[in-house]
DNA sequence: ATATCACTTAGAGTTTACTTCAAGTCAATA
DNA sequence: TATTGACTTGAAGTAAACTCTAAGTGATAT
């Protein structure tokens, strides 16, 4: 599959699928004799985790630290479990944070829709 | 209230404090006559408010147009209420995705701890 | 009295994650 | 044959949100 065709399944821009590729998050991606990229159904798949991990705010450092580890095999099992916990770990404060915010804004809106407004609170 | 001190309050630092003041996000704030910041209640309640949508992930921009309305009074009110809804919308979008990514780390932990892993599964 | 500390300002610098640019190759189509 | 379009590269540029620096003021502690 084409840089072009991957792009458009993914909703990323190519310049982001090199950019990845440059910072090691995915491939090195095979090429054709004429340096063409192309991707395989294993390359797809770290594409769609990546793209899942990054879409919830995991930072690249993260995602290539954890990919290598993955590339290097069975005995960093341990290490790659440990930087999952802590991705978890964050995520939850994040999910947390952003839920407060959700129904204060539900709140906020309600009382608009009811015109009860406090001229001193936002 | 002095500036250390509702940096200390809400876990944020004096520069981030007088940046948000810079942006027109919170303030301008009193000063007393030797030209330091004295925060009152309703300052701090606006900080609160920004400290809240920001951990979120919304906007600056946003924080400061919204209030910017919410100083303009009353007549504003229509738009405030159209830039909540609009803000609730992309916060429940991320919300989704986060809670995507949520689960399918706990998913891949869980196969971590059962110790079934698939070399090609991320 | 002198040093320390919290504060002030304007403005420059940093980080993260892209995004754009310039210059070039190659295959296919008008 | 010429031009169009998709691809290639390395490197420079950008946006958002801080974060830090330098130079200075003024009140308090030794």
């Amino acid at each position: 599959m084409q840089i072009s065709e991957v792009a458009k399944e993914f909703d990323l821009t190519t310049d982001t699928l090199r950019y990845y590729e440059r910072e090691g998050l995915i491939g090195p991606i095979a090429k054709g004799k004429n340096g063409i990229r192309n991707y395989t159904e294993n390359d797809l798949q770290r594409i769609r985790f990546v793209k899942c991990m990054r879409a919830a705010g995991l930072e690249i450092s993260f995602l290539k630290r954890y990919l290598q580890l993955f590339d290097e095999g069975d005995k960093t099992v341990k290490e790659r479990r440990e930087i999952l916990v802590e991705q978890r770990k964050i995520l939850k404060e994040k999910l947390d944070a952003m839920q407060e915010a959700y129904d204060r804004l539900n709140y906020k809106i309600d009382l608009y829709d009811k015109n009860i407004l406090d001229k001193n609170l936002m």
